[in-house]
DNA sequence: TTCATAGTTCGATCTTAACCGAAGCATGTC
DNA sequence: GACATGCTTCGGTTAAGATCGAACTATGAA
């Protein structure tokens, strides 16, 4: 009888309607935060909490402590193929419903992260920071060189003028559409605010999407060039 | 939220004990009655039945009835898959144990399916049989030709002093293991007597394994040819 | 410092369902 | 006919866990 690992313990992790809920919205391999995860549920924080501290002990999901905020991720490919198959079986069965997916491409270009800026636009200017050497990697922390400085200077950021604060300056956060790193800290938080205030691109009402305008854009990438 | 199809009523079927060791039980395809599922499971046979008519409601079992036996079997190649992927992702995290997998070849060669023979033999008697002209398919019930009466009486089975009884003379019954249909009803429970009565073949204690004898298995063919 | 926000933990309620004993059917045997 | 066997249904108990209000912790903002 006891053929094979313990398959109905991951299956009872997804057996639950708020959990399968979850695992769906993570699909794609972004992670989102628990407040994020419970609306999608359709449940209130406290439950999520306790259905995702499950989820991230049955080691179907990992959690990534970023400040005050818990973002959850799949904890692997194969977990979404799993998902994907039994999404396979329940469709046949029952309610035939093919898999929506438009995945808004504008939530893949530019978003905020928290408050700094992320997607490609954000992945695209960490890897053009670094090799124009505007920043430094010495061991794990990100140094502004003096050129960085004047390039920054240049779209309105003072970075001597930033002032101390608890907060790190510089830091790298994981970009999850695009699996690579992309600006955080203080830094990137001065960036996105600057980019907003040049009127270079306006956030979105309802998304976290970030909408350059043709002229920002241009501008922005002439600034990285 | 609600993305894609019912993922988490099928997990949920899949994520009870009892019922994910009927379901890895039935990995191979082969069918089972609800009494040897529930000694795998390690419940009643009471308990059993309710999880089986779950499983046959929610379309992942099959259930078909034989006389008094009902036997379950999974409703599709996609289920497989479903529980092999299932426990890739079980095997990953806690426990390492790989797939164990002899599934006994002796069984799928011969065994008693109720009381007359299945498997590979059984299916190749069955086709032997028609082929020689020994059984005629007329509509859906199969009569036994004045050649295979002759035939059937060089083995020791005589067909016409097998007397009158409620249950069917022959009968087609699937076979699980090789997804074709063998001889059933009373003929084939006289032929499998009349084998293990010429001492072709002895039942095995412990399984429904039929093993032949080297000579018996040798002149089972020859009757055939 | 005080306040707000994101998350977790605790406690209590409440629904669900797994379980088995006992009784009821259906089929096959004698 | 009576009996045995395979399986299901019913009833009642029990255990698990999903849920949320309320209180608590940690981080960030003013």
């Amino acid at each position: 009888m006891k053929d094979g690992p313990n398959i109905s313990e991951i299956a009872s992790l997804i057996g639950d309607p708020a959990r399968a809920n979850m695992l769906t919205a993570l699909m794609d391999g972004r992670a989102l935060t628990a407040s994020e995860l419970a609306s999608q549920a359709g449940v209130t924080r406290q439950t999520a909490s306790t259905h995702l501290a499950k989820l991230a002990d049955g080691d179907l999901l990992v959690r990534e402590v970023q400040g005050r905020h818990h973002y959850f991720r799949l904890s692997g490919e194969d977990v979404a193929e799993a998902l994907e198959v039994l999404m396979g079986v329940a469709a046949k069965r029952s309610g035939v419903r093919t898999r929506t997916g438009p995945k808004d491409p504008a939530l893949r270009k530019a978003r905020r992260c928290y408050d700094h800026l992320a997607g490609e636009m954000a992945v695209r200017m960490l890897d053009k920071m670094v090799s124009n050497g505007w920043l430094d990697q010495t061991s794990d922390s990100l140094k502004v060189t003096c050129e960085g400085r004047t390039a920054l200077h240049a779209i309105g950021v003072d970075v001597d003028g930033m002032g101390v604060s608890r907060r790190p300056f510089t830091k790298l956060c994981l970009d999850w559409s695009m699996r690579r790193p992309h600006l955080a800290g203080r830094l990137g938080q001065a960036i996105l605010s600057q980019i907003l205030a040049n009127g270079w691109a306006q956030p979105d009402k309802n998304s976290r999407a970030v909408s350059f305008t043709p002229a920002g854009e241009r501008k922005y990438l002439e600034w990285l060039s």
